[in-house]
DNA sequence: TACCCAAATACGGTTTTCCGTAAGGTATAA
DNA sequence: TTATACCTTACGGAAAACCGTATTTGGGTA
């Protein structure tokens, strides 16, 4: 089993639980840390005094105090430590449900598990040490399908921006004149309107601003 | 100190943490449980085998899942809990730190403490639990001002229902109907607008696409 | 009671979105 | 080449959102 944990979440209490966890699978030497920063001198000092660690266990979300912080989320100290440590184990253990997040997390920073805190979490969550630590990975139920490519969802990249540029406030008069100022092609208000009328259509929104908020939902966008 | 407690939460992970404190407190008779209406349960129970809980601690959000509940969440049951015990003493542990919902749960409800959920939340949550057992209240710094009377800048319920049915593709004709139909007051369309658009400068939006977006970002609905 | 204030409502005009239809353009296949 | 399908664009009317202003309503207060 692993042998030096470190377990980082800004709620004591979450990683009061993951420890208990931890303890029940007979790994003792166990950190914890409440700041995405102090994880990350945390594991690079471990890592110079060829004591490194074997396991990181970290949320996403962070609240955000009075300490000025380098990393504000999970993600971005995800991202910093596999560039520096390709073969650290990380388990993301966060509410976040996203697919998006959990495909990107997965694909890109080649993360070792996610965890969804819920109910099962802690459950969940010593499956996942074991699975990793057999050098396999770990999802949990709800976020499960991350892993088969956007099933049924052919919604291309312009599809993408127009929804995207709405959800930023432009009308669809501005996306348009925007379009023509970039070399986006089509442009026109019909066009955008042609499109986001197949959205809806697609998505069973009865209108732009549940569009918006489904595909938001679906973390598309 | 308290003997007995019952601490309700859907995260075990949470659970685990809360419990240690009580602990520390050295408090043996622990109960815990991940769904409101087995609290609402076993609380009564207690009472009927006169062997009360001296004090509930509980979440406010709870994950929806397969067991059909009576009670969604946190405030529906303390709401239930205060009608028929006055007297039994209530801690409510949330991430949550809407003012409008602390002032709720303290003036309408009148529960004994308010701790948020954050990296001094297990601190907070002993010094709550001492306060509690001397007769006096709790809440921790970020909602502290709950008690001074509002400012206008807050958002109510009022005003994330109505950007929720948004959100739900309904019309503001729509929302009003409903509103209507539900004798929810004020209910004009022209109320609505008038909310809307307040809001809308509120959080610099452009439009109500563009509103809906921010205020699904900031996990306000 | 009369008065005041603030919230709620009503209303009209402008802009934007929604939706159907039609015209133009282009690529592919017969 | 023509026929066909598909996409882009244009346009117009209806609905909804947006915005300012006026009126009404309901509580509290002198």
């Amino acid at each position: 089993m692993f042998s030096k944990v470190l377990i980082s979440d800004d709620l004591g209490s979450i990683n009061q639980g993951v420890i208990s966890v931890l303890e029940g699978l007979g790994i003792e030497n166990i950190h914890q840390v409440q700041y995405c920063d102090d994880a990350f001198l945390k594991i690079k000092r471990a890592e110079l005094d060829a004591n490194p660690f074997d396991l990181f266990i970290t949320d996403l979300s962070f609240i955000k105090d009075h300490r000025a912080q380098k990393f504000e989320s999970g993600s971005d100290l995800i991202k910093a430590l596999k560039q520096d440590l390709p073969n650290l184990n990380i388990i993301v253990y966060s509410v976040e449900d996203r697919l998006q997040k959990v495909r990107l997390l997965l694909n890109e920073y080649k993360i070792n598990a996610y965890v969804c805190k819920g109910r099962r979490g802690l459950i969940e969550l010593e499956k996942a040490i074991q699975l990793v630590y057999d050098k396999d990975i770990f999802l949990s139920p709800q976020v499960a399908q991350a892993l088969t490519p956007k099933t049924n969802l052919e919604i291309d990249n312009y599809d993408i921006q127009v929804v995207k540029l709405l959800s930023n406030g432009l009308s669809q008069e501005e996306i348009s004149q925007k379009f023509k100022d970039n070399n986006i092609s089509p442009n026109s208000l019909s066009t955008i309107e042609k499109r986001l009328n197949k959205l809806r259509i697609q998505f069973k929104a009865n209108n732009a601003i549940h569009l918006v908020a489904i595909v938001k939902d679906l973390g598309l966008i």
